[in-house]
DNA sequence: CTCAATTTGTTCGTATGTATG
DNA sequence: ACATACATACGAACAAATTGA
């Protein structure tokens, strides 16, 4: 038995959608650039080692996908205009992550059964007396990309219910006077969808999906925010500066030493040491 | 046509490897406890609308996974000890980075036609004249669960030949004295396996992957260090302090004000620099 | 102990989908 | 396009183990 049909037989899932989904890679990373040509019928089977036959179906899918099209004597082609993808940046930081979602579209959702209380793990904080569960769905070009469950302490939504019951929690959260953060993080996993989320998503059972969590945690150490968040996973990307912390640090004593002066330019000075 | 239906017909893959997809994270999220009972068969048939036949299928698949047992007469359970998953911390700090892999088990992975230098985006630097290219496989109880392909610029790895062989090329090079780092960054993002990375990572093909790009740019704007990483979907975890940035700054500040006094404990001065 | 209800395990027939050559 | 082989999915019927009345 050859090497490739060993990772075939690894899964369960038919070949062609297998071979579809490793041709739809190359056309996401630009490794089969748009418009240009495409290896041949033939090439494509000695490649894949699988029968001409399979190797259509596969281009039927990614062609009804809108990311081929193939014209009989010439061969099969690229498309021009692929999808973008992964255009929405997870936030790293309390502040990008309040101005990220402070405009959102999203649409709220009856739950049959809300869970009064949310499970909390030990790193996150004490449960409140009493939580307000609320879901909504987030949209972009009327396309859902992200469902989100939060878990509002009662306390913190009296404040201003109506706020919450309009606006993102978080930012609402943010902007209220006198609740001190003392912890806030976010926790992110791929995990795969559920029906429920498949169909609020619109995508496959059990397709991936980016399951976050973020936690807000008071000055009493009181989980008054907890949010279980789901992406699609072809809508998010992650970007983290690895140095921001030392960024940071170098920022404020800059700021320290000659009051006021601004952290100037985009480059910073940074690790001449060593 | 049901709704539940609808959610299917979206997918190309079979029913009962949905079904059992569903099942697998409903354990996963402890939906499903350790030990439980899980609903009857009956029960199950109902609730995804399939026949009986397609739940043991999926169950059957949980079963070679060791999540779920059966016994004739008395029903179905989940295992007292589900496997553990998202045990790698995926790092959001240089520090943390070089902590993280400086004792790697990897094995060094021989490639046929290595490129000569990375694909950069605008933001990721200039070009090195000449790169060193290697490509390995990093295992956890004999388990490969991350390839790792390292672009290195040629000057830098002259300046320790032996080191870069045989040891991780990030911790080397933060080992490295009078190397300016202008710029470290991580992108992640959700793809799927292509065949070659599905065979080193013993995975199916198109099964869910997290893919990380890191770049290091010196102080003269050069990439000398491009890492393209790709982590099995179930061994990471990605934690994010979003108040780092902040905290940072009032570490930061407290020191300026009493100059001199250690950071405390294990923990590494850093970046005290500057 | 037996009986009935419950629950998983097995088998058949049929229809359709997948993959090869 | 065709013939062949195997996988997937359904529904139904029956067998075997467990439980509790």
């Amino acid at each position: 038995m050859s090497e490739i049909s060993k990772v075939y037989d690894r899964s369960r899932v038919p070949l062609y959608i297998q071979v579809a989904s490793v041709m739809r890679r190359r056309i996401e990373t630009k490794h089969w650039l748009p418009g240009q040509k495409i290896s041949t019928l033939v090439e494509l089977e000695r490649e894949f080692e699988v029968a001409r036959v399979t190797i259509r179906q596969a281009i039927d899918i990614l062609r009804e996908e809108g990311l081929l099209h193939s014209q009989q004597g010439r061969g099969t082609f690229v498309a021009e205009t692929p999808v973008s993808r992964y255009w929405f940046k997870l936030a790293t930081s309390w502040d990008a992550l309040v101005d990220t979602i402070k405009d959102n579209v999203l649409k709220r959702i009856k739950v049959d059964l809300p869970p009064q209380s949310p499970t909390l793990r030990e790193e996150e904080g004490e449960l409140a007396p009493r939580y307000i569960f609320m879901r909504s769905v987030q949209y972009k070009d009327g396309e859902p990309y992200g469902v989100v469950s939060v878990h509002l302490a009662d306390s913190v939504y009296r404040r201003a219910p109506d706020d919450f019951r309009q606006h993102p929690a978080l930012s609402v959260l943010a902007g209220l006077k006198g609740i001190e953060v003392q912890e806030a993080h976010q926790t992110v996993v791929i995990g795969s969808a559920d029906p429920v989320t498949a169909g609020l998503l619109r995508i496959e059972l059990g397709a991936p999906i980016a399951e976050c969590r973020c936690v807000v945690i008071d000055g009493k150490g009181v989980a008054v925010y907890v949010a279980d968040i789901i992406y699609r996973s072809d809508a998010i990307k992650l970007h983290i500066d690895l140095l921001a912390g030392a960024r940071a640090s170098l920022r404020t004593a800059a700021r320290g030493r000659a009051k006021g002066r601004a952290a100037g330019g985009s480059q910073v000075p940074l690790r001449s040491c060593n």
